[in-house]
DNA sequence: TTGAAAGCGCTAACAA
DNA sequence: TTGTTAGCGCTTTCAA
């Protein structure tokens, strides 16, 4: 399985291996002919450049490190693979790597992109925290960190705007005259959760409405653990008419519990979810929720890390995008009892 | 951002670079001493290896190819997941790309694959011609297929038996009951469909049934092209009580269809799907199904890779896994209407 | 327009 | 036990 290499290809094409190099660069400083006749030694020969080898003399491997939490998770592999597609159309390859929400591996992985010599990293990081701790990192390698609102953090982000978008949620359960809108799922200590809490509180602030909320005391979010507070939830008296869940996962807890309970959705209760996984779209789920929009956030991730490596920059970038409500049909008007 | 070598820890520590890189990669043949001190200067430098480098003269980048239709895909994703463990697990990365089931691109890849240098490729083929159209790359990179039976073809793939899969399908929803069985979705020219398609004909004939088809007229496989071939079904009238779907997603798109035309699943007709994909063990949605062992497959295939890898094995070898059902509430008892 | 040669950061064979 | 040196396959000066 021996490769060809340039010094085949120079030997067999008579002429010394720089002028074949320069051949397969475009160079200006060589003659047509010889340029077409290495070339056609080069098919002829199944010549496959070495990447490697250029790489190292180039200092640039044009990889692209992607750090997710769990590429099993839809949000994470959408993302991926609008990472991929933007980076392929511009030159670019992905080694990608799972970290499984933990900071430890985060840094492992860092290690392992930085000897690998990635130009770049995009991160899905496992929580706020991560900037902290991978900051030895980042100073080492170009990173845009996907996903996670970094706040005032002097790193490089892209996200969306989550208060905001829990804002619409509120204000379209409140155009469906419903007045007892309860947030469910909040999970302490992220900073996305926190902002999407927020959002909810300023709505109801401004539309005279009360806030209740109903917590994820777990620190994990997923269907299962959403199932399992959505049954301590149902449990209870209920003085609601809609949940508006933290996150389309929870809603899909809150989907199961209900069903297993007995109550009717969106008959009896309204469900808002937040993220549009694509399991939200899914037919018997339908589940109305907040979108981020994920291509967007890829590109913009990716084209802000090139720049980042292309131009040199130091400094970073915060961008915040604008997230949009889709309407399916877990939400029904509100109607007395 | 320049980063530390070799050299530089030497300088640092007083000897040659290549005590240091004897220090480091652990041989016997240095001094306990030494080594201690110039491990030492290593991490106060924070000195990281350059895989890069290293790759070149091992010749060897301890990189792996994975080529997916499309990481957005549940079934990919899930794949993509337990690749990487496994990989990561015996010191390999993954370089991750979409072919978006296009044997042009997969040829395009294989030949990126073969310039990056990675040891070997893990491939989810387009179709059962992907074998042929990437047979010049085939003896250029040490290749795993995933997923796809390519039946006696001389080339190493690991997949599941498809056509006992089906048998199992209908052995189920006969002792359900059910006499009149349809098989829907299936897609011509794919191998698994065919082999799916044949496991539940063999079993009709074990059972005294009579096969009923109604095939994907369209070429690809997803849930809203399930989800017409559903309607165009659902428009005649019907013959059987229960239908067997080819794949998961087809089902999907059964689902959709006949919440949409007041079918009631399972009360009216039973669906049994085929893939076990995320989706299906949803809330509302718990498709009974025939499982690929997707986490078996993954590791199955790296450790096959490996293995050829490593031992540098000319040959080939074929993995046949068993499929096995995984019970929801999507197939009830037959009842006479 | 072309060739010779240095060097990217590392490993390994050979010398000391 | 340590140092010297020759590459790995490529790009890029510098000379011719």
């Amino acid at each position: 399985m021996k490769n060809v290499t340039i010094k085949d290809v120079a030997k067999a094409a008579g002429v010394s291996y720089s002028t074949v190099s320069r051949a397969l660069s475009g160079s200006p400083e060589i003659s047509a002919d010889t340029r077409e006749r290495i070339l056609k030694v080069c098919k002829e020969m199944n010549y496959t450049a070495n990447t490697v080898a250029r790489a190292m003399v180039m200092k640039s491997t044009k990889l692209l490190g992607l750090i997710v939490t769990d590429i099993n998770n839809p949000f994470m592999s959408e993302l991926a693979y609008h990472v991929d597609r933007q980076a392929r159309a511009r030159g670019y390859n992905i080694i990608l790597c799972n970290s499984s929400r933990d900071t430890e591996q985060e840094s492992e992985l860092f290690e392992l992109m930085i000897g690998r010599q990635v130009d770049g990293v995009i991160l899905c990081p496992s929580g706020p925290e991560s900037a902290e701790t991978l900051r030895p990192y980042l100073t080492r390698l170009p990173t845009v960190f996907v996903g996670e609102n970094l706040r005032e953090m002097p790193e490089s982000y892209v996200s969306i705007d989550n208060a905001r978008g829990a804002y619409l949620g509120v204000e379209y359960l409140h155009k469906l005259g419903h007045r007892d809108i309860l947030y469910f799922g909040r999970r302490r200590g992220s900073t996305t959760h926190q902002l999407r809490a927020d959002g909810y509180a300023a709505a109801c602030h401004d539309l005279g409405l009360t806030p209740q909320y109903f917590n994820n005391t777990f620190s994990f979010t997923s269907i299962k653990y959403g199932y399992q507070l959505a049954k301590q939830l149902f449990a209870q008296e209920r003085h609601y008419s809609a949940i508006f869940a933290a996150t389309d996962t929870n809603a899909l807890g809150v989907l199961q519990a209900a069903e297993e309970s007995g109550i009717r959705i969106p008959e009896d209760i309204s469900l808002l979810g937040f993220d549009n996984i694509r399991d939200s779209g899914l037919p018997r789920i339908n589940l109305t929720t907040i979108e981020q929009p994920k291509k967007m956030l890829a590109s913009v991730a990716v084209d802000n890390l090139l720049d980042k490596i292309q131009n040199e920059l130091a400094g970073y970038t915060h961008h915040i995008l604008t997230p949009t409500l889709i309407e399916r049909s877990s939400c029904a008007p509100f109607t007395a009892k």
